[in-house]
This record gives C-alpha cells, structure tokens and sequence, in this order.
DNA sequence: TTCCTTGCAAATCGTTTGCATAATG
DNA sequence: CATTATGCAAACGATTTGCAAGGAA
C-alpha cells in the first residue's frame, strides 16, 4: 500500500524527534494534541506502528507493559530504570561486533539487535542518599 | 510477605523448566492443567509473576504482545523469529565482557543485560525454500 | 489461628479496528 | 477519481485484582 502524506503523521514524527526519552504513544498524543487539538489517539497508533513497520523509527519493549518510541533509528542500546522508569540511551561500541559474531556463528538470520540493560538511574541513586541524609 | 508453599507454583515451575521453547503464560495454563484441572489462570499470573520477582524464573519482553517465560535464569541472549515467532536461547560468550563493560561507564547502577536477536529462524527459512522449488 | 494462596469473575488498560468522512495525489 | 488517512467509539486481549473460601505454618 502506497503511502500518502499526512499532517497529523509528520507532526507526531518531528515530535518525536525532539525527544530524547522514549515516550510512550500516549505522552506523544498528549504533546501533539497542543499542536493539533483534533488528534485522535488511535490516529497517534496508527502512525507509530506505521512509522516503526517503515523503520522510520523504533518501538522499544521495555517490559513496563507500555511500548515506547524512539526517533534515532541508528544502532544503540538502551538503559531502563527500575525506580523511576525512565528510558534512556546507551552507547556501547562492541554492538556492532557483537552483531556480526552472531551472524556468523546462528543457521539462521539474523537482522538486528536489541539490547537493553536495566538498574537504577544515577538521578534514583542521588535521590536516595538524599533521602537517607540526616534532615 | 513471606512465601508459602503452594502445589500450583510448584507446579507451574516444573513444567517451565521442562521446557526450553519459552512458553506464555497461557501456554503454562493450558498445560499444567492437565496435571491439575481445577487451576485457574489467574493462579498462573500470579505464580509466574512471583517467580519472577524473586528471580527464580525470568519474564521475557519479546515484542509480540505477550509476555514469555525462562526456567533458565543463567546469562544468556534471545533470538525472536519474525517469521513464525519462536524464541530460542543464543548463547554468545560476549556477553559477560559486555556487562562489565557497561558497569564501568555507566553512572548508575546496573544489574543485568537483555540481548534480543531478530530475524528468520533456519525453519522458516527452509520452509520458505521449499515452498519456492518447483512442485 | 494467622497469613498466604486459590478460584472465579469482573475490571483494567494499552492497543487495534470498523465505519463514515476528509484529505491526498 | 481512486486511494489512503482521520476521528470517533467500540472491540480486543493480555494481565491484574477483589473477594470469599481453602491451605500452610
């Protein structure tokens, strides 16, 4: 199916690309409605599921029960919070060598890499320490 | 809370561990009820989601929707067929190394890795092939 | 007896979908 | 004009939860 151009579709794009945190189809409806008040959420699916099965964008599952979205399509790897649930980005070089090992070694084929650590967040850790200074 | 003893959870966790093939909560319903009729499916989220709070099983965020469930909780990667969605066990020795060296860099705190492999199963690929040969 | 666990059913909630209408090419 | 996209609301489906009753320590 071809594909027509869409204001609502590039709206919720360059917002997305303005984001560095992940955020959810409902945050992005939530931010795009005040840009385009008529906005439905299920348009906001329709064009993140749309944008993700183009590789326009990824769709991260985190394991929170929420699918998350990202704009930078370029290898990276992922850090989720436990405490706070924040989503954040996470460079690590030997991804790419990683990839190419698996290719090399697995009968099958292989085509990307998901990779996603999980703990606690510099800002959660500084937040308790606080929390646990005398008042 | 303490944890009590319950035949249901053990039950459960038994079959998982008969199983490398990762199965969904559903799939752990239908089966244990064979050997226990009168289980209930709420019974099987409850325990899995037990299990694996307390580590003794893993919960797997494939990206079909659903969520899966590992007996083994020993370091290992996934890789996730997009052709007939079976998740099977990788092992990559990378793996260690990879987790040491995001402990170093990040400031936060890590505690564990998920590696996510995509692609095409060797299955699928030679069911595509023969679909293809001439009749 | 106390507290955890179960079975059942209803509730929750993220996501998808059907349909009539609007916009694109 | 043909096709794709939208808004709305209803449907869906995996998972969670409230509650009264059963089982473990």
């Amino acid at each position: 199916m071809a594909v027509k151009y869409s204001r609502q579709r590039q709206v919720i794009h360059n917002f997305l690309m303005t984001r560095k945190d992940h955020p959810t189809a409902d945050v992005v409806y939530q931010n795009v409605r005040q840009e385009d008040p008529h906005i439905s959420l299920g348009t906001v699916y329709r064009n993140l599921t749309l944008l993700a099965d183009r590789g326009e964008i990824l769709r991260l599952h985190v394991g929170d029960g929420v699918d998350h979205f990202d704009a930078d399509t370029s290898p990276h790897s992922h850090f989720i919070c436990s405490c706070c649930g924040c989503v954040t980005d996470f460079s690590i070089d030997c991804l790419e060598d990683m990839l190419s090992q698996a290719k090399q070694i697995f009968d099958g084929k292989i085509e990307s890499l998901d990779t996603c650590f999980r703990g606690v967040c510099a800002d959660c850790i500084n937040a308790a320490a606080k929390q646990s200074e005398p008042g």
